[in-house]
DNA sequence: CACTGCGTGTGTATAAGATACACACGGTGC
DNA sequence: GCACCGTGTGTATCTTATACACACGCAGTG
């Protein structure tokens, strides 16, 4: 059925799994799996393999039990998911409270770009619903947090955290999936690249994007060496977006005098 | 199989797709079918029932064909929604020439997020490639031509276009995940947006998400009235970015004079 | 005008995967 | 010692994607 309606559709019990009173019943037998080593399991693999590779079987077979102990557990594939997603997030960053709001901003989106890489399945999942999960929620505190100091409107803050994550979540997926295409035509990064060049090439010399084509001429696309050298993609916009919230505090404070 | 590694493995094909030569070879039999027919109904399915609804036979039964008679046009499920994909992106907007840099952006943004809005499945699709497509490098253009006046480097200008890119389709999720979770739950908007903002706080209260609780309290997560009032989450973020741009741009011009 | 080849649509078969259901087993508490 | 309940299993079913081989019919060729 439904994926991610499915998802929806039981997302209390996704609630439940997330918040769940740890203390376990315990009632009686000898509970040799538990959600943990299930998620734990999970995020292996799909860190391994990808998401694709994950099935309730592969799972199962990773503990050495059967496909339906895991439904023991989880009501179905995409609770486990939701969980996986909210462990695989993990703790956000500690966020120094000395340092100014502009270098915790961003390292928190270092922070976020890194958990990007380590579980790049991440950036694959159908999402099911809004961010709920205990580390889902402490990543959203933590940018919120970050700005404070900033003086900034509750609902300025949401929005600038909305757009931050939307904005390194965007750019992780694109490079992810370029890094995707890559592997999949067997080739390692830099020489995929100039074959999604040459692509873009044959397609491009039409006058039709002169600005692309300009850019693609240009190399722009060729990343650097290091992976994160994508960082640095978003890394122009993002100081023009501190530098455009630094001015407007400071205009603020202006009026206010 | 996987579908998106499927589709990697297979893009090849989807490049033909999608820049093919429209001229069929037309060598015989009365093609009661065809590419467009395909996508065209596929589109209007996943425009009504959402992804998950897509299936080859659902398909297939819109225009009176047997499921495997779509493979007769596309290899496999993910070239066609790779295809699926850059027919909804559609053309992006004309941008007045005419106008400001500024004000040509916001109307980018605006543009790309009504897109998102007419065909919510796009924000679920499992992106299996860098966007090759004619529509969407179309946008891409469009971004960038937006940019052209400004001076930026084209290293620059392209940062600043994949971050807008992944601001709105973030954002886009987000509000889209939630309008589902919403669906699901059998309540209209605002009803469950108070749901959801329930169960925040109900999780919210232990003091271990202070500012989010603080906003929550606030109401900042109430939508306005109307869907588009969702769009003003970013639109004081995307505001201060441009701001950040044109003092950028200030400041360069100074320097160089 | 009959022939052959290819493009188009179909029917059938397979395989993967999620998940419902009923059962076996073994401690736990009485 | 016994009834119970939680845990894990085996089997069955359903949905989907997709491979394969075939039927059909028009196009251009003799």
């Amino acid at each position: 059925m439904a994926t991610t309606r499915g998802s929806n559709e039981k997302s209390g019990s996704s609630l439940d799994l997330l918040w769940g009173d740890r203390t376990k019943p315990q009632r009686s037998a000898r509970p040799g799996l538990s959600a943990e080593r299930i998620v734990a399991a999970a995020i292996e693999l799909a860190d391994a393999e990808g998401l694709d590779a994950l099935s309730m079987q592969r799972v199962a077979n990773m503990l050495d039990f059967t496909t339906m102990s895991i439904y023991r557990y989880f009501p179905g594939k995409s609770q486990l998911i939701d969980v996986m997603m909210d462990t695989a997030a993990g703790s956000p960053p500690d966020l120094p409270e000395a340092a100014g709001w502009r270098e915790r901003v961003e390292l928190w989106m270092a922070a976020l770009w890194d958990r990007y890489q380590q579980h790049p399945w991440m950036l694959q999942v159908q999402v099911s619903g809004p961010p709920v999960g205990p580390n889902q929620l402490a990543w959203l505190e933590a940018a919120l947090r970050s700005l404070r100091d900033t003086g900034l409107t509750h609902n300025e803050m949401l929005s600038v955290s909305l757009f931050l994550n939307g904005a390194v979540t965007g750019l992780a997926r694109l490079t992810s999936d370029v890094a995707h295409a890559a592997a999949a035509i067997g080739v390692d990064q830099r020489d995929m690249n100039s074959e999604y060049v040459q692509t873009l090439e044959r397609v491009l010399d039409s006058e039709r994007f002169p600005t692309l084509s300009a850019i693609v001429a240009a190399g722009a696309f060729q990343p650097g060496d290091a992976p994160d050298s994508d960082t640095r993609g978003f890394s122009f916009a993002l100081r023009r977006l501190l530098d455009g919230i630094e001015g407007y505090l400071e205009e603020r404070a202006d009026q206010h005098r």
